[in-house]
RNA sequence: GGGUAAUUAGCUCAGUUGGUUAGAGCGCCGCAUUCACAUUGCGGAGGUCACUGGUUCAAGUCCAGUAUUGCCCACCA
């Protein structure tokens, strides 16, 4: 047996062990009769590099699913990587940027094929530093979401929800950013207070002179495609104008003034201008009183439309200063105030949200919807933690139509083409006429991803598919449950008739050591890849579960992965005294007897007591690791080994070893015990577990050439 | 506005069907060093379990309310 070194000294092993489980094969499944579990890795983008939130989802799986092929299951953990569209588009522009490029140096087609370069230069460093953490997928199994099966599984749904009418194409508003020219679903959009000014504007009443209605808004340059006046119809102030017309100022339209619920008769003048091409609540109150809608702006933030000359084309705010001086001049305006409101923006850029009319690819969702609801609420899926069940159910009982389709180059090209209005859904167009252009839209990622779980799988006929769908676990960040969780199981049971996992483990945010969310602008950041070279993977692993809730936000800090560097040396050490003091000691048969017969062939007390103990321990550990309670797991473990095994019986093994009655039995008690231990840390700490095994093995102390595939003790 | 979670030692947090004297890690104080490990061991200080009320023989734990903080959803024209 080669000597150990006094410290365990992580990068000196994990390479070699990393190689060793490849070697041979250890992530591979084994198919046979055994319980299936498997569990698809949520796609990092392509461009990524790992960040401390990657590293937390695959700790946790890789636990989940050495944990399960310790426990004799058959296992299959699926790696892969997200072209992530949008998002990828955004990082290429901003490097283009930085080369004083834009994207519209490039043909969609050329700049479609620099993305594709570049994400496949970048995919391999992800996988490496996934590599780095230990995670036993199986790289076999290695999925791009553009690789053409998916994509090919992602038609067959567009094209099945079209003949389900589910899906229609519709001219309807939708939340668009007009930097980065696409619209988004409701998902993408978030809302940031800013600082604005509320114009109150005074509309002439039509055949009155000099009597007004007076309107408040943010947005004085909408005022020219308003299409009506609304006020609300329990507001007595306005009771006797409702059905009147007003004159459209700086235009020669007139435009009734109408009552409508929607209007807060407490907020400005209490009448509100209604603007239905660009504004969500002002094309409901249009659609309740059939309105007209102007549209006046366009998808680059130009003015458009039934407007004066001097502003056609020009830009948004142009436009507003333009038509504020106009009505000052008109003496139109009564008052301007500064206001706190909320504004929807880009979620990318912070640009505010245009609400514009595009023609789009929708999908009907309540539908969907409907199933997954179900699939919650009678159990088939469950989730931790088990609050956000009732999250995911009021999303979806709340859902409204989705808009798929981006206007981005790189993505999923909508197999859809057009001919002077007519639409044709298909990879090709029906005929050679050369009249059909093809969609140029890309769908939304999640609309991809969203069936990944069976997608990736092989659906349909892949034996993947058929013998590890549904996955057992869909491991992933709490932010993007609605994003994806939500659509994953909806598409799922549309596609498969099966949910896509029964079970979903959300893990929290990372946070800084002092609670604040991480951030490179903050540069308060926890890299993972530091941290390991430091300390080493499984100290970052520990750091990462120990001492944390399933489910909920925690600080991460560098004593956390101290802590786990310590333990391992202590690990390291435990074992290396057993190997040191036993070298020469040769397996007995015993050492395999379950726990409970082992202990009465101790005769004493202590070495019966301890391995009580481990008998205990095991027990506790496997409930907490069967209940997603990996924290207190290592709780557990912990406290056993350091205080219980270490402080206590270490110790005292050294007096009962020198007894030469007890000296068998004792040494029996300090393996089997050491081994239990490093099985059970393995699945946090896969690395140290596996290099002492390795020791253990040579010694013949086991039989498994490999702690991975061994087995998990028996009480 | 609706929802949800959190509030326990200086800090970060455990405490799973209510049950002796409330725990850990880090930090702090004291002692110990050829004996697996100083990335260590032994010992110690430190808590009105946010607050108010209720249920109970018994409440950190269950119920109601209050406060503070975080997050999610809706959204202000």
């Amino acid at each position: 047996m080669p000597d150990l070194a006094k410290a365990y000294i992580a990068k000196d092993h994990e390479k070699e062990i990393y190689n060793l489980w490849l070697k041979h094969n250890a992530f591979k499944p084994k198919v046979d009769s055994r319980e299936a579990f498997s569990i698809l890795m949520p796609p990092p983008n392509a461009n990524e590099s790992l960040h401390v939130g990657h590293a937390l989802g695959i700790t946790v799986e890789d636990l989940m699913i050495r944990y399960a092929r310790l426990k004799g299951k058959k296992t299959l953990w699926i790696p892969g990587t997200d072209h992530a569209g949008f998002e990828t588009q955004v990082v290429y522009e901003k490097k283009l940027q930085k080369e004083g490029k834009s994207r519209f140096d490039f043909s969609p087609d050329d700049l479609r094929k620099n993305i594709r370069e570049y994400v496949d230069a970048q995919r391999e460093k992800i996988i490496s530093q996934i590599k780095l953490l230990g995670a036993s997928c199986d790289w076999d199994s290695l999925y791009f979401t553009l690789d053409s099966n998916i994509v090919e599984t992602v038609y067959q749904t567009y094209y099945r929800l079209n003949q389900d009418k589910l899906l229609y194409r519709a001219k309807k508003l939708v939340n668009y950013c007009i930097k980065h020219d696409t619209s988004f679903s409701d998902l993408e959009v978030v809302y940031e207070d800013r600082e604005g000014t509320l114009t109150e504007i005074k509309y002439p009443l039509s055949g009155q002179k000099n009597k007004f209605i007076t309107v408040a808004t943010t947005r004085p340059e909408t005022m020219l495609g308003d299409a009506a006046v609304a006020v609300n119809p329990n507001d007595e102030r306005y009771t006797n104008l409702i059905g009147k017309m007003v004159n459209l100022p700086l235009t020669d339209r007139r435009i009734p003034i109408v009552a409508d619920r929607a209007v807060d008769p407490d907020f400005g003048t209490g009448a509100v201008k209604v603007t239905p091409a660009h504004s969500h609540i002002d094309y409901e109150i249009s659609s309740r009183h059939d309105l007209p809608i102007i549209e006046i702006i366009d998808r680059h933030g130009k003015m458009i439309g039934p407007i004066p000359d001097e502003i056609k084309n020009k830009k948004i705010i142009e436009a507003r200063e333009w038509v504020v001086n106009q009505l000052e001049k008109q003496k139109l305006i009564n008052k301007k105030t500064a206001i706190n409101h909320r504004v929807a923006v880009c979620y990318k850029c912070g640009t505010p949200i245009e609400p514009l009319m595009v023609e789009q690819w929708w999908i009907k969702t309540k539908p969907l919807a409907k199933r997954a609801i179900e699939a919650i609420k009678t159990g088939q899926i469950t989730i931790t933690p088990k609050e956000s069940s009732d999250h995911l159910i009021t999303w979806l009982e709340n859902i409204i139509d989705w808009n798929i389709s981006r206007q981005t180059v790189w993505g999923i090209p909508i197999p859809a083409w057009f001919k002077n209005g007519e639409i044709h859904i298909g990879q090709t167009a029906p005929d050679d006429s050369g009249d059909w252009q093809q969609d140029k839209d890309t769908f939304d990622t999640w609309f991809s991803s969203g069936q990944l779980p069976f997608a990736a799988l092989g659906y349909p006929n892949d034996s993947k598919y058929k013998t590890f769908f549904p996955t057992g676990v869909m491991e992933t960040a709490r932010d993007i449950l609605f994003f994806w969780v939500g659509r994953m199981i909806m598409l799922s049971l549309y596609r498969t008739d099966q949910v896509p996992f029964k079970h979903i483990y959300l893990h929290g945010l990372v946070l800084d050591p002092y609670g604040k969310k991480m951030s490179k602008s903050k540069g308060n950041t926890v890299n993972p890849l530091e941290v390991m070279e430091k300390s080493g993977t499984d100290a970052l692993r520990w750091g990462l579960v120990h001492g944390t809730s399933a489910g909920q936000n925690f600080n991460m800090t560098e004593d956390r992965s101290i802590g786990g560097r310590n333990l391992a040396n202590k690990i390291w050490n435990a074992a290396r005294y057993i190997l040191l003091i036993s070298k020469d000691y040769r397996k007995n048969q015993v050492l395999d007897l379950p726990l409970q017969d082992l202990m009465k062939t101790m005769d004493n007390a202590e070495n019966k007591a301890v391995l009580r103990d481990l008998s205990k321990t095991i027990n506790e550990v496997e409930k907490c690791l069967d209940e997603d309670q990996f924290a207190l797991a290592t709780d557990y473990l912990f406290d056993f080994f350091w205080h219980r095994f270490c402080d206590q019986y270490l110790e005292l093994s050294k007096k009962l070893i020198s007894d030469q009655k007890l000296e068998a039995e004792t040494r029996i008690v300090l393996i089997r015990t050491m081994r239990d231990l490093l099985t059970m840390f393995h699945p946090i700490m896969p690395f140290i577990t596996e290099s002492l095994w390795q020791h253990f093995y040579q010694t013949g102390w086991v039989e498994n050439p490999l702690l991975i595939t061994s087995h998990w003790p028996t009480k």
